[in-house]
DNA sequence: GTATCTGCAAATTTTTTGCCAGTAG
DNA sequence: CTACTGGCAAAAAATTTGCAGATAC
């Protein structure tokens, strides 16, 4: 199982004229098994665990590279910091207002309301989208009320 | 009808225990009469041709004391750029993946859709959504079958 | 073998801070 | 008056770039 998606994760790479690296590979595996969006900087601590020598410059370099593969990409994150995820199974993205933490909700929009948004958007041609939700995490609700 | 709105402001600000000046004035129109979300460095330079001395630091103060009132708040774009809008009518952000122009699109989602999604969402208590969509503007759209 | 990639350090860009004079309330 | 602000310059963070040696293919 690990086989193919290793083959291929080589092959879409390869298709966008990349080469397949040790480094590419735990960065993608960082980003696409953590729930939650992580910074470069936190790729970068994680991925040291793995490739001590590894460098943040490399990170960026090689995100940069997986999202021109659209293997990841950039995610808005409400308190702006900027964070990357892979385009997994759809879902949406919940940030706790308390204490910034992202959840990842699971579904789409219904079918009804992306065709009503579509008429809204008139001209403007949609090709994906993106829930962005915002709110308190269950273990921040309770002070909420302050 | 400016006065009221004006008024408005101030109080709002001083709910916060911010005070009001020209600078904040001028900061805060600029995000809420631009239609697309301005980075923090377009605001200044929008900003110097009313209030030439302003300097860029005062613009990230002030947008965080907005921030802090409600006034305003951050949105990070598809392409990773940090930028800003002000908290107005419910719309939508459409991202061209082409020009990168931030288009608002009116409308809000169903009660429906909202609360299926509420649902899925179990214990996180949904405070507000915003939906990012992306594809292409009218302009580029011709240029993306390529 | 050759083009791409890595890690390093330096360069940029973006954002935050400290300080003192100025101003709102 | 007194606390909050503004502008400046300097600091800190975040991101990008250039390069020489290493590596994928």
């Amino acid at each position: 199982m690990d086989d193919v998606k290793n083959t291929s994760f080589r092959n879409v790479l390869a298709e966008h004229g990349q080469r397949y690296t040790r480094q590419r590979d735990v960065i993608f595996s960082i980003v696409s098994k953590t729930s939650d969006h992580p910074t470069a900087e936190e790729i970068f601590l994680e991925a040291r665990t793995l490739l001590p020598s590894i460098s943040l410059a490399t990170i960026y370099k090689n995100l940069d590279a997986l999202i021109s593969c659209g293997l990841a990409k950039k995610v808005n994150h409400t308190d702006g910091s900027r964070r990357y995820c892979c385009r997994a199974d759809p879902h949406h993205h919940a940030t706790c207002l308390s204490c910034g933490a992202v959840t990842d909700i699971p579904g789409t929009l219904g079918d009804t309301e992306l065709s009503r948004v579509r008429n809204e958007a008139g001209d403007f041609e949609i090709v994906g989208y993106e829930l962005e939700l915002n709110g308190y995490c269950p273990k921040c609700k309770p002070h909420s009320i302050s």
